[in-house]
This record gives structure tokens, sequence and C-alpha cells, in this order.
DNA sequence: CTAACCGGTGACCCCTCGGTGACCCCGCGG
DNA sequence: CCGCGGGGTCACCGAGGGGTCACCGGTTAG
């Protein structure tokens, strides 16, 4: 469930928003000064922020800022009390997802909540996603697409995928492969790499014989290239 | 057939909308003062409400907070004298549904009432239900029903199921699930896990040695795919 | 008070996967 | 041209992860 944290002053807008959210499934946090809201915010790390532009304590302007700078990667839709003010804030640039102005319709509001949570969400999974040559790789569900069939990978094949993937066009000793896929504390033989890598090819590369996305650094050891 | 509550003192107003509102093939309810329609509201649990603002005893102001206070959820559409007031009142963000000023057209009313209700519905259908394959799962009634037949899940098995469809197409360690489903500060083996999993497949996989739905990730946990 | 149920643990077995060794090929250097 | 070493690939095997069943203790409902 999606965390929602308000951080407004004006009881009545703020309980009311809290209801609101509530009823659309939203888990919600609540602070009423800036100085909380922060606070809440590090300590919690809700998936979203709205935050009211004047507040006591500690401005709205100064908690987006804050937070920004501390490269937390918390959504925040701002709220302003008119209409004049939103082009003043947008002008500043806080780095803000949203803005809206007050009176505001809850309806519309939950809309925007949903529309950045969406945002991020695709872009979240963009992080988890990687596509070479025909090959999609969701680390999310562990899984691998090609030429739209799903195929299958033990999970040690994924982790040296993973490990590959991670490292682009970077040739790695094999030593270097154990340590980080087997574990520092592996002392196998640096065949079992030279398995899983032969493992890959026939699995992935469109012509296994011809290697071009896992190829071998001839003594040292191999260079994934996407 | 839905029931709706209308409270409103302009004796002609109110016999004009009721009249409408039955042609219109809804059961209607109607007070004339604030108190008396909070009664009726907590006594009949109509389906949506039209509450008007100015009333005498007891303003829909009140009415309105009320009724969001007590976690009654029905529908709320005000209808107020003017049009300035509206800004107002979307500004209090009472948490209606609607905001319509008079004088306003009884189709335009009737239009929106059937919206609200309309995403009512849908918003109820799609916070308490969930499908996948063959399975219907209703999370207020903590009911399961598969091919139509109903089916029993334990306390425990249906905690399980709603934690693996809150999460779709996510594998998740055996570590993650003990602490959401049974608790951060649960101290078991990872077998009683298993043990659920295979309950929750003998009971809702169409073939319970071919898993489709619970899949296992060998080494980590499970995946849950709809 | 008793029976049914539920959650949790342990035990058993199966099957997958990882890892090793063997064999052969290929490329490189003498 | 030949020998050697590194690597591709295959087949085999043992470990261990997980499916499943049986049992047990506690709680609840009848």
């Amino acid at each position: 469930m999606e965390t929602i944290l308000v951080i407004e002053d004006d009881p009545a807008i703020s309980l009311g928003l809290q209801k609101n959210l509530r009823y659309e499934g939203f888990e919600v946090l609540s602070a009423n000064r800036g100085d909380l809201g922060l606070e809440v915010a590090l300590d919690k790390q809700p998936d979203l922020i709205v935050l009211d532009i004047m507040l006591p304590n500690l401005s709205g302007f100064e908690v987006c800022k804050t937070l920004k700078r501390a490269e937390v990667d918390i959504p925040i839709i701002i709220l302003s009390a008119k209409d004049q003010e939103i082009d003043k804030i947008m002008g500043l640039d806080l780095g803000a997802d949203d803005y809206i102005a007050k009176p505001f319709s809850i309806r519309e509001l939950i809309a925007r909540i949903h529309a950045v949570l969406r945002r991020k969400k695709r872009y979240e999974k963009d992080l988890e996603t990687f596509s070479f040559g025909e090959v999609e790789i969701d680390f999310t569900a562990r899984t691998i697409r090609t030429q739209g069939r799903h195929l299958e990978l033990s999970p040690r094949e994924f982790d040296l995928l993973a490990f590959f993937v991670r490292h682009p066009n970077e040739v790695i000793e094999r030593r270097q492969i154990l340590n980080k896929v087997w574990g520092f504390d592996y002392y196998g033989t640096a065949r079992t790499i030279d398995n899983f890598v032969t493992k890959l090819r026939q699995k992935l590369e469109p012509d296994a014989t011809k290697p071009r996305h896992f190829v071998t650094a001839r003594g040292i050891g191999y260079k994934f290239v996407p």
C-alpha cells in the first residue's frame, strides 16, 4: 500500500485530505509544521508528499529544497493558496512534480496523485529492466524474454547475467567474477564460469558459436557488450 | 434499487427533486432540516445524499462533516445557492463528491448522481475484489470463488494470498514474506511458507503440480503471477 | 467438555542445479 | 608444421532446496 505524507497546517484541509486519501486506499501520515514534515519524510520515506507552501516553522519551499538536495526521491505535489502564486512557485523550480492551487477539487488532487505515482512506478520499472539485442531482462520478476518468448534461466545463470549487465563493455577477470557472483569466500575452479558463459550464450546469443554479447578475453576473462 | 436522500428546506425544490428522482427510478427519502437529514442518513444508509448547504437547525457543512467523521461512506452531492459559494466550499474540502450551484438543471444533477454512483461502484469493486485465472477474491468478505464455486481459505492462507496479490510479478524472498505476513518479529522456519504455498496451490491452481500463479524462485522465495 | 481446525515443525523423497573432470578444438608461438 | 595452453562443451554426480505428508499442541466453536 502506498503511503502519502500530508504537510499542511490548516486542520480543516489536512483532516479532509487525510480522510479522502484513506478512502482512496492510501496510508496517510500528516504533519502540521514544516520541520516536523521534513523529519517524518526522512524517517518514514513515504511514496509521495502533498506539501502546502505556507507553513509555520519551515516553509514548504525549504522542505522541498532540502528533500531534493538530500537526493530523497520522493515525488512532491505542492498546494498553494492562490493561482498567482503557482506561477511564481513554478518559476522557482523547486523540482516538485506537480502544483495545484486552493481551492482545489479533491477529485483532481487524487487524479494527480495517481498520475504522479504512475509516472514514478514506470520510471522505477525502467531501472529494473534492461534490454540488449533481442533480450529483455526484468530484475524484479527475474524473468527473461527474447523475441517475445519467455525463457528460463537458473538462479546462477541469472545472477551472472545481472552482473554482466551491470558492468557493460568492461573486461572482467575470472577471479573478480567469482568474487562478485559466487561470493568472496568461494574457492571453485574457473571452469565453472566458462560453463555458465556457455549456457548464457546458448540461451541469449543469436548465434552461440559467434558470440557478440558475451565476448571472451583470452587469458583474462570475459566482457559483456550490449 | 438505489436510495437517495434529499436534504433541502425549500419545499418547491425538494418536491421537484423527489419527483424527478423517482421518475428516474430511484427510491427517494427526504428531510427538510439538517438534524433530521443526518438522522435519516445514519438510520437508513442511503446510497447517495443530495445536500443543501443552507439549512435550518444544522447546516449542510455540519451534516457533511459529521457523516465523514463517522466514516459513513455515503457519497454526497452539495447544492449551494451561489456560484461564489462553491469555491469557498470546495476550499473547505468537506469531502463531498460533487458540487452544483443553484439554479441547476435537473438533468445535470441526475447526470452527476449517476456519475458519482458509477464511480463509487467501480471504486468499491476495485478495492474489494481481485481476479486472476478462474479465481475471484473478495477482500471485504474474505471469501474466494473459483469456477463459480465457493471455497474455504484459513485466515493465514487468506493473508498470504492477499500479500501475493498486492505484489504481482515480483520475486519475494521468504524472509520478506515472513516479515509482512507473519509479522516482523516472527521467527519461524521457512518451511512454514512452503507449506502454505502448497495449500494455496492445491486450492487455487488449475493443476497444482504445475503452478502457473504461485511460482517458486529457487533459492529466493516465490513470485505471484496473475 | 470435546471435537474440529489451524498453524507450525520435522521428516522424507524427488528433482533441479551447480560444479568438476574430460575431451576436443582452436589459436598462437616456436 | 607441430606442440601447448586456454577455452568451449558435454556428461556425470552429489548436495541441497523445496514439495508434500504426518503429527502435535493450542485455540475455538458447538
